[in-house]
DNA sequence: TTTTAACCGAGACGGTACGTCAAGTCTTAAC
DNA sequence: GTTAAGACTTGACGTACCGTCTCGGTTAAAA
């Protein structure tokens, strides 16, 4: 078993690194579920090393020996719990209509985000990631790549059908989708509905502007 | 005199509210200064509120008669310096041409971001909305709306010149285009560049689809 | 009147001194008032300056105009209260039975500290003494010196009668005989008790000395 | 090792006590001759546990986990610098002539109160006891009785001698002859000198009488 | 099988910052 | 000019955690 997954944001540097073969993997389980129900149940201002150590029944030595911030081990905590017994990353649904699974996707996801238990621990792993490099680098290669794979790859799958254009730049594609629902989560700054979800995998698809922005250009939408 | 604005976040709750006529208005300016120098210099993580008002040559208590969080200062601080002297909100270029003015905000937006003075105090900030709902609220109200508005200002004029849709929701376009950078910017989940700021103007106004919705361009799609 | 009496710890020095002609009496009466009721309540370490201005309705200025020290403050409600309207100090009985009648009085004063009303101010006064040498002087002229002059008349009232020997030193004798009371109630040594004060009226009388402490000392002990 | 000879104020009754086994000795001594010496150098009102944990080179929670209050500290501090490395408490000089052993006592005791150094962690020592009866039980207890139980065992030696009357309650005994100097120097209602310290002693052996109260004596008191 | 080296729970330690309280100074407006 | 009111700087309070260190105890690989 490759327990080096548990180490995202780098093992602590200083001195001899600890023995991992020994490491008890009940304690780290203890760990990551006790950071995970803490960040929900008090918040992440009050969620602390001492707090997650006294909870999991560990010395707080055994979360220095293995994390090096308290956001490594909120990481690891979501990532855990993140990924299936297999590890694995669920594909996005393929009905062969874009909008209507980029409807369904982003519905859930407004769902989750509105859910205590899944958004605090997000957020504070949010906030976690702003403030440090390190953290950012990992989370963007271990959690957002595998999800950002799976919904390139249906997009792929709609450049296939021809639903989109083949020299799209899916980077940027997966941006405009998730990126708004993600900054209005964050910040606030309006009511995170369904409609809001609708209307933005829509306008994501259709983009902006008129068929053609031009007096003319007003007739080409027939029908 | 207005002294309202001086309580963005909501004045302390407990107890008789301070009296705000005898507000002293150079340590109301020099919390604020000093916070935003501070977490300029020593990042989020090491911001203390100790640390404001020894910068700024004050008493804690004077903080604390004030600002109900560490957030609060920093919103004020933050909305300090983001409106000039006169409290107003700078409107978006109109050129007439969209899309070239809305690269040219986002490339400057992009470049704020790199800037580690602009960006650090707003990081922290986005930090404290992300677990403070009352915080959220205030910069809903005061920080983000005002800038939100000159966005829709800009997006109403290009529907009244034919260039978007008269139905188009304009909260859902602002958060369409501008969205996405502050999550890539939030999350560092990818590069930060002028390319990307381009291609998201372009991508935000003609959507990612393979052409506008036309009869014709349909029968594009083989098979 | 004499408001002169009023700063027995002496009056600020720092600055112009306050002109007493103008002084509120009221207020001075107010905080005493408040200050010996306040030590009774929540004891002396609890009282604060703030809390006796809050108590008397009074700003705080007010009382730091006046006195120069908690200490000071405490010392004239004390003055205030162990003086009756007149000013003057009463007499101690004298029924003629030296030894009955400093039972009588020693009796009385372990009734009066054993009474909270009476002790904590007491108790807070004497703390502040021991720490204040300008209170400690103000305290020995004006406080003890009546109260000691009184037990010396009673003294010498017994000299008259020959129960005591003309060339006693009074001050001797009288810290002999309530000297041990206030050691005793300020270091709580042992029970302040009725059947205490007896030993101690009779002990200092008498001496601890057995009568002939040899056969032939009895012979020095000549009329 | 005995360590529980330091906790004599009670050790702080929240929550789980400390395990005393790991207890640093080292700081434990830096902590009390701090104390000993701030007291003597700033004086009691200006000592705090903030200044002691400075001085000791120790984090406050060190003081805070080992020691209820301030008072305690100061306890153990004198308490420490009170006994010899074996912890025994000295005898009462005995030369046969009670009246020239006491006397040279107490104008040893004089000397030691007139000496700051010994004078100013006293006085702060009497000044927390006298407001916290837990404290003062300790004083009692472990720094008053082991003292008073010397000048007892002298007094007894005394009543051995036939010097001192057999039936002689020594705890009134006791505070007859040291209580005085107590009182006068807590209260600086007199000057603390070897007079005094004479006149006391002289005093409390004869008594105030103007003679032994024999049965013959007695008939000499006039009408 | 015994040693031995590491991890483990526990928690004391020197620190930093918290948020509160009060000290003593200063300013304002009412009287 | 005193007064009530209260904002101000200062500094200590007692608490919570930080990250480090050390203590016995267990446990699993090495001898």
């Amino acid at each position: 078993m490759n327990t080096e997954r548990n180490s995202p944001a780098g093992a602590p540097t200083k001195g001899r690194p600890p023995n991992a073969a020994r490491r008890s993997e009940a304690s780290r389980r203890a760990i990551l579920t006790a950071a995970f129900d803490l960040v929900g149940e008090v918040g992440y201002a009050k969620l602390s090393i001492e707090g997650i150590a006294a909870r999991a029944g560990v010395g707080k030595q055994t979360i220095y020996r293995w994390w090096p911030s308290k956001g490594a081990v909120l990481f690891d905590a979501v990532l855990m719990l993140s990924q299936g017994p297999d590890g694995g990353t669920a594909a996005l649904p393929d009905t062969g209509d874009l909008a209507a699974d980029l409807a369904l996707v982003l519905r859930a996801t407004v769902d989750e985000f509105a859910d205590p238990r899944f958004s605090e621990p997000l957020r504070a792993l949010s906030t976690e990631i702003a403030h440090d490099p390190d953290l950012a680098r990992a989370y963007a290669e271990r959690l957002d790549q595998p999800l950002r794979e799976a919904k390139k790859e249906r997009l792929r799958s709609a450049q296939r059908a021809g639903e989109l254009p083949g020299d799209l730049d899916l980077d940027v594609a997966v941006d405009l989708i998730w990126g708004p629902l993600t900054a209005r989560w964050l910040h606030r700054t309006g009511p995170l509905t369904h409609a809001f979800a609708d209307a933005l995998a829509a306008a994501a698809l259709n983009g902006l502007r008129t068929a053609a922005p031009t007096p003319e250009g007003r007739k080409k939408q027939p029908e």
